[in-house]
DNA sequence: TCCGCCCTCACTATTTTTGGGGAGTTGTTT
DNA sequence: AAACAACTCCCCAAAAATAGTGAGGGCGGA
């Protein structure tokens, strides 16, 4: 039998994501959004490059037990596929010929968690990254159909959900940053493109001797032990675009 | 006076979007865009983490040659105001205080940009990075009342012209992006905090030979020419976090 | 089964970077 | 006027990274 699916007022979605105050409101949106749009979930999935993650959503308590205790972070399909991906994904496109990744699909499956899906990837400044997710159990044909009709308000509704997930999210260190020179800034981006100083003198037509006065300076600007250090905090602190 | 500002249709905005079949249709589209919303200039600009960047958008072709003639990117405090922002930003709340922002700002105000705007950053999988932007000349006032009619539909159309627009954009050459081994990325991350190689191998309990091994392998995988290199893009495409 | 990738360890010689010094000019800010 | 920051140049010795090789075991996919 075809499924009816909703057509829902995105703005009344919006400004309940906009009215939550904590988490446990974030929880209770997604709980009225499954039911508005009538999938089985709505899974929001934030994981950063150190492997931390954290979710908030409608799988079962014992699916999300067993997806952190089995680390399947490192082979769900999902998570691999989107990683390098722009575009929202639905799971049918997505590779699941390995082995590891046709038992993960069978065991959330067995959880309900549903056999189709769609994922849409977000990114943050660092390497985050974050996952929103609806999935259901029904044919390809009626998840054709839900896919046509709330694509749009499902994309919206993520980035509106990211940005709010990030403010009950633990806080980064917030870049006590010192600004550099433009000189500095100049030799920081050199070496970040990997030139060696010669070239990167060079190339800012100065002598290397100076250059190595502007890295000397810029490094101990940033508080770092050495030039690859440096580098590494004026980009994550964004003060080199490279 | 008040501005009027428009309530556009957002669908339509966004169907004319996905109807776009070449940069020219999306330059169209974005002139109907600000017509539609009523404001100066919309651009969408993206930057890799090379540094090369494309813009589209109505900013006139001497802004733009400037821009890209000085260098700008460097400097544009929209441009790095938002590379580590997760949140759309409006104009007023960067940081303009240094003199070659102030600079900037006075010869963007004297090509027509605007006092005013808007940008929403987004990002790919490997440190790309885009920027939709929608600028103005009005008070603060009146700005404010744009941005609390217009966010949400700004943001949706941020996300599909991002879409869209990669279909057009030069394909990079996606540089054998094969994701570093589990090892690679612990090298690379000790390495990106300033440890040298004799404290990181001792950190991660191998020889420092063996550590060599991995950053040599990294450094290929990723196509850098040395170690700084390396950590720069393994930072920059999100393979890890400082 | 074989191939490829990951993990581990080793040697030698050369090039590059770093850590100490010091010195002079131009600006802007106080 | 004086202080400060930025920009430019120089020397030397020690430490670190790189380039070119090499080897063997394990594990999973074609």
């Amino acid at each position: 039998m075809a499924q009816n699916w909703h057509t829902v007022d995105v703005d009344s979605n919006l400004a309940a994501l906009e009215r939550a105050a904590g988490l446990e409101d974030l929880q209770a949106v997604i709980v009225d959004l499954c039911e508005e749009y009538y999938v089985d979930h709505m899974v929001y999935h934030w994981v950063n490059s150190q492997g931390d993650q954290y979710g908030c959503g409608t799988y079962s308590p014992d699916w999300v037990a067993r997806y952190l205790e089995q680390d399947y972070l490192r082979i769900d399909p999902v998570i691999l596929g989107c990683y390098q991906r722009f575009h929202p994904v639905y799971w049918k496109r997505l590779d699941w010929s390995s082995k590891q990744a046709r038992v993960f699909r069978r065991e959330a499956i067995e959880h309900g968690v549903g056999n189709q899906g769609f994922s849409i990837p977000m990114r943050g400044p660092n390497g985050q990254y974050a996952l929103f997710t609806a999935s259901h159990s029904c044919s390809d044909d009626e998840w054709q159909v839900f896919k046509n009709q709330n694509r749009r308000p499902l994309i919206l509704i993520a980035h509106f959900f990211k940005q709010k997930a990030l403010e009950f999210e633990p806080e980064r260190v917030p870049p006590a940053s010192r600004t550099l020179s433009p000189r500095e800034i100049d030799a920081m981006t050199f070496l970040a493109m990997g030139f060696n100083r010669a070239k990167a003198a060079d190339t800012m037509e100065i002598s290397e001797h100076t250059l190595r006065v502007y890295i000397e300076s810029a490094r101990f600007k940033l508080g770092a032990v050495n030039t690859t250090h440096a580098v590494a905090r004026a980009m994550s602190r964004g003060l080199i675009v490279v």
